[in-house]
DNA sequence: CTGAAAGCGCTTACAG
DNA sequence: CTGAAAGCGCTTACAG
């Protein structure tokens, strides 16, 4: 049974007939409390540049999974590393290979440094789960993110209610480097979309804002808004707040907000009603979740589904309260 | 450490204390395989009238858990009672103190009855947990349910943005007996506060339709919505449907209808464009996690948050397929 | 190679 | 009352 030596096929089939005959379950609890050998798994995910930021709430998740799995004998090592510096990306994956663990998260942020990662991690067997966005063509154990296309359309579809359709509207996107940011690109798309279905002629611009080190780019911004004059404005992901912020120092009162991710920050402006929507992506439900499917992979050897797409949660002033983070 | 016999309070102290600074922490494992003490949690739902119907989800939520759980020796009995008769509510609640369970989850449908159960099981010392409504003033181990009033809230900014301020709307319960459907009254309540704070002069008007077992409901109805030319309909439970069909049998395509629940049929006029949103609690969620906070309660012995509300899902066409059920 | 013993960290029936 | 042994269902090092 646990592939020990030589039986013949004859015997084997036989043992497994009556194993199967008798419905035979192992106990994991008597197996893991024989068996001393630690399982370590390792979580790559970027350094979250605060604690409110985006990036603390997946890992909140798994540490939540891990704290109930520690009987099993599960631990983990949490490692991050620079959104701005891809190179730390490397340096932190040759420890993800030097920890030698039994399982990886991995949110593949730079795609061609993750790509490397992969590769090592296949040929040494270790089985690795994406979250947030994925590589493809790497067959991982699972993903776990959102659909980023139709969370696009979602925020296409309340930006047609909450805007006339004779006025324009823009998306912003607050990002350096686009290329590597697949997700927001294809939020655009949707976002496009939509209206391509509903409202044809809806008037929609695009502007990009790589720099946010300075405020420079908000009398730019100021002015692109005095001359463009949209109703609406769809930032891409969770930055959304230094628009809202931009819009309250600006004191334009007449423009929508919609954003992703419900940071405190974002929060915030939108109790105050200066962000009309936000579209949410339960974070910390899929640190949880890569955790899981690592554990019932490796620890269960049971299959998993390979792509698990979170629900895609409309978050308003009046349903806020409802979206909470987990306790710490 | 066992509360077994009489110790002295010093040594008892020092022992603690001992103990305290070591960390100790016990091995659940071992201890649930040293135990052979099988554990019974029993279960009291409404029965479900369709393999579809919303007190299916539940249910599934609680098999899921189970069966998570079933390594710690942890089986469930899952009861239900009738939706139209409170008689076989006690009938039922008979065989759940019979059961002598270690504990209980309970929608306490009929509050009268279940007010009963509750005193029995608090004398026998059996923790109970409530789902989807709760009693007052029986100090359960949790409620796990969701906001009534908040979620009407939700309705009416709903409603409010795809209807003109200068149109009618109308509310809809399908329920019999609606002093024990508290939860719909609350929803009412929400959807008439949020035009109260936002628009103050929109005029709605609330009808109940307490019997469908036939059609005739289905004329009256027409003929009230002749007469008031509601632009909106908010039916306050997951009956949403009935109203979708009788719209859709009488080709009126100008109506906007929001309802509650992903049950199937209202998925599917979701889909189509006659329902435009329903509002959504999770209810698989729900019954996990009633079952998580009766095992945390009374196998890890752990202090449980008293009251969850799930959230408040705003569900369209657009993110529907991203809301799916367990796999039962 | 392979059978049988020791041991994982607890609980509980039992002897003293 | 209370200490010490047996046993829960497995894994693994070890002897043959």
């Amino acid at each position: 049974m646990h592939n020990r030596g030589e039986v013949a096929e004859q015997t084997r089939n036989k043992i497994l007939k009556i194993v199967n005959d008798l419905n035979y379950q192992p106990n994991i609890m008597a197996s893991t409390l024989a068996s001393k050998k630690p399982v370590l798994f390792v979580t790559l995910f970027p350094q979250p540049p605060s604690p409110d930021a985006y990036w603390n709430k997946p890992l909140a998740g798994v540490r939540k999974r891990i704290q109930e799995l520690q009987p099993y004998r599960i631990t983990a090592e949490n490692l991050t590393f620079s959104q701005i510096d891809s190179t730390d990306f490397t340096a932190q994956a040759s420890r993800v290979i030097d920890l030698n663990p039994d399982g990886v998260v991995l949110a593949p942020f730079y795609s061609r440094e993750a790509y490397k990662l992969v590769e090592i991690l296949k040929t040494k067997n270790i089985p690795f789960i994406f979250i947030d966005s994925e590589l493809k063509n790497v067959s991982p154990v699972a993903y776990v993110g959102q659909d980023s296309f139709q969370s696009g359309l979602v925020a296409g579809k309340l930006m047609g209610l909450i805007t006339n359709p004779a006025r324009p509207v823009m998306v912003v996107h607050f990002a350096k480097e686009m290329d590597n940011m697949n997700h927001l690109v294809e939020r655009e798309r949707g976002f496009y979309e939509w209206f391509r279905q509903n409202q044809t002629n809806k008037k929609i611009i695009t502007r990009e804002v790589s720099d946010t080190s300075d405020n420079s780019w908000e009398s730019d911004m100021h002015n692109e808004i005095r001359n463009s004059k949209p109703e609406g404005i769809f930032v891409t992901n969770s930055r959304v707040y230094l628009m809202a912020q931009l819009l309250q120092k600006a004191k334009i009162e007449d423009i929508r907000l919609i954003g992703h991710d419900l940071v405190e920050q974002n929060r915030r402006y939108l109790r105050k009603g200066i962000v009309s929507f936000l579209i949410c992506q339960r974070p910390e439900e899929q640190g949880y979740n890569a955790i899981d499917r690592l554990y019932q992979h490796v620890i269960r050897k049971r299959k998993v589904d390979e792509s698990n797409y979170t629900s895609i949660d409309v978050v308003t002033n009046e349903n806020v309260d409802y979206y909470r983070e987990f306790k710490h």
